[in-house]
DNA sequence: CGGGAGTACTGTATCGGTTCAGAAGCTGAA
DNA sequence: TTCAGCTTCTGAACCGATACAGTACTCCCG
């Protein structure tokens, strides 16, 4: 039989209140009666509060949950989901609250039971299309949660922190426009609702199914279109797997066909890096034979030389635990945009002679 | 006011017993009634009993915690540790637990409290070193516990799966020392008990204080001794993160050493991604110039071409997992130990002329 | 018509804590 | 002496569910 609180109040002879005092609230009796409970109750293998009562109880888990719409083996291996987690992490451990991880891949039914059966007092979405059913479920639980994307809906209640996507890769398209290039491939994982190899023939980038990847597509276009060339005339390739190898293998669809393009936009660095992979792989120098332009500058961008976006990963990651554990009071604060930068390395050049 | 299982049994005129029926045992009513039941709680806005009653109530939190020692960031981009985490969380998925993140950086204390608190059903500890206080804590909630890494102790009481890292590293050096290499380097990350970039002076292998790197340490060792090369004719070099970038950082002082070792063999499939960075980086090619080895057999290590040491990670988080939530009778099942193997590729060859 | 079996539902005890109003005892000032 | 004020501890209520014994009712069979 495990020990509670009441065996080691019986033991010493004293109330469950006393008991639960000397841990939880050591101010509220004498050191000297406070010792002879902690000794008891060593003695008697009593580790201390059970974490479900005091749960039920303070009406606190302690923890967040914490939401993937990717398998767990391609939302960690991005070094960019992994420092935001670990921003997210921070944050929660200064609030000595846990992080419970809560794969939404497989069966929908049993991924809303999950959410909805979670021990924790609020959940962070992080790369969650918005038209996923546990997000119903979440709100049905009147719990808190915050989107890891910045998102403009009207509904000031939301909270949110997230980075201008449009904004950014229009700096990014631009970048490549103003070196004179024309014909382009855009890369990103998760055109479609379905993971998918290959281009993509997709009519608006607005149609998108999920909220990054539609931004990003969307400020692409914008900067494309400044120059005159229209959608039509870009090529989109899917990647199935946001994964290196997911990069190279979306690469060969925009590289191994005739007109190469000379410029490639990528949605995501990791990718990218596949995609100069790939560059590499057919004898062609990256910044001087074709340009590539990453997102999200994670650190093995510098090694790479890849030009890119910087977003401030791990200051998002803690941004978002901050919005959910101390929650704002006004609704300004609700919502966090934060900056980013396009950061010029050695993978973008001018367009080559014969481009 | 939240309503709650007394809310809806009095708006419907039923007993608690009977709504708590309609949601967790819906043989035990008629369908007419729960589906009124259903009804009525979706009116009062009840979204199903709350995880931390039923958590009191049954006993179960429904998740399990994931110890780390190392920092997120790194615990989670070897795709190594990543494959585990997924084989865990497929097992977990199924008997519908969570998991919860537990990282053990940071303030030994603070780390012990979460510990203690954490609102789990048991322990995974994955990389752990065994004198962490930590899991003196976990031995005083007696909760179960199992270890991601093989351990040879008496006490049979406790759960384990893993490899025999010794013979699996000592085929790794074998197969050098066949192709003749004498002078070798060994790569590892955590040689020492705090993270370190370079030469170790480490007098034997057993000192190392991680279980992993002791034991594949001891493994390189014994083939080496096996052909007559002594301990103190190694260079031992450690690598402060568990990195590509990491592995390049420590393949560097092993390589810029005259004489440059003819092989080097590596404790982690990611760090030896890094060595190879380093060797190309140099004009040097793998398996001709210098010869390396790996452990894992991570994807990447098809791709590089790298000659490793394959090992089931999927399935140790599996069975992690299946050790954990479906205890075994006997204890002859406690303890699993999976089969490893040597994959020659192109990263390993004879030495070369005048090496 | 008695009795065994089955179904549908209820009532109460219980899980292991925290909280808070209040009691007991002791001190010191009016 | 009296009583306010403090410290220290107690007891009961409560958090939101589940388990289980038990009741009431129906059905079927001999």
């Amino acid at each position: 039989m495990k020990p509670t609180l009441q065996t080691v109040a019986d033991a010493v002879g004293v109330s469950r209140s006393t008991v639960s005092n000397a841990y939880s609230r050591p101010d509220q009796l004498s050191p000297d009666l406070r010792a002879k409970i902690l000794e008891a109750a060593q003695k008697l293998g009593y580790s201390g509060p059970s974490p479900a009562g005091r749960s039920l109880r303070s009406g606190r888990a302690g923890a967040i949950g914490v939401l993937f719409s990717d398998e767990l083996s391609f939302a960690f291996t991005d070094p960019y989901a992994v420092q935001f987690l670990r921003g997210l992490a921070e944050t929660a451990e200064e609030h000595g609250t846990g992080l419970l991880l809560i794969p939404l891949a497989g069966d929908k039914d049993d991924t809303a039971a999950t959410v909805r059966e979670a021990l924790v007092d609020g959940f962070c979405a992080y790369c969650v299309p918005d038209w996923h059913p546990s997000l119903d479920v979440i709100q049905d639980r009147r719990l808190p949660m915050v989107y890891a994307e910045w998102r403009e809906d009207g509904d000031s209640g939301l909270l949110a922190v997230g980075i201008d996507d449009v904004a950014a890769a229009r700096d990014a398209g631009r970048h490549v426009t103003a070196l004179g290039h024309r014909r382009v491939a855009l890369v990103a994982h998760w055109i479609g609702k379905e993971p998918f190899d290959g281009p993509v023939n997709l009519t608006r980038p607005e149609d998108a199914p999920h909220h990054v990847t539609r931004e990003r597509l969307m400020g692409y276009r914008d900067a494309l279109a400044e120059v005159g060339v229209g959608w039509a005339d870009v090529v989109t390739v899917s990647a199935a797997r946001n994964s290196r190898e997911g990069g190279a293998i979306a690469a060969a669809h925009a590289l191994d066909r005739a007109p190469r393009p000379t410029a490639i936009l990528v949605a995501a660095d990791l990718l990218a890096l596949g995609v100069l992979d790939a560059i590499k792989q057919r004898g062609l120098e990256p910044g001087r034979d074709i340009s590539v332009v990453g997102f999200d500058d994670i650190p093995e961008a510098e090694t790479a030389r890849l030009t890119t976006i910087r977003q401030p990963a791990l200051d998002k990651g803690r941004i978002a635990g901050r919005l959910l554990l101390e929650p704002p009071e006004s609704d300004g604060e609700r919502q966090v945009v934060l900056p980013t930068q396009l950061i010029v390395r050695a993978s973008t050049g001018p367009v080559p002679n014969g481009g």
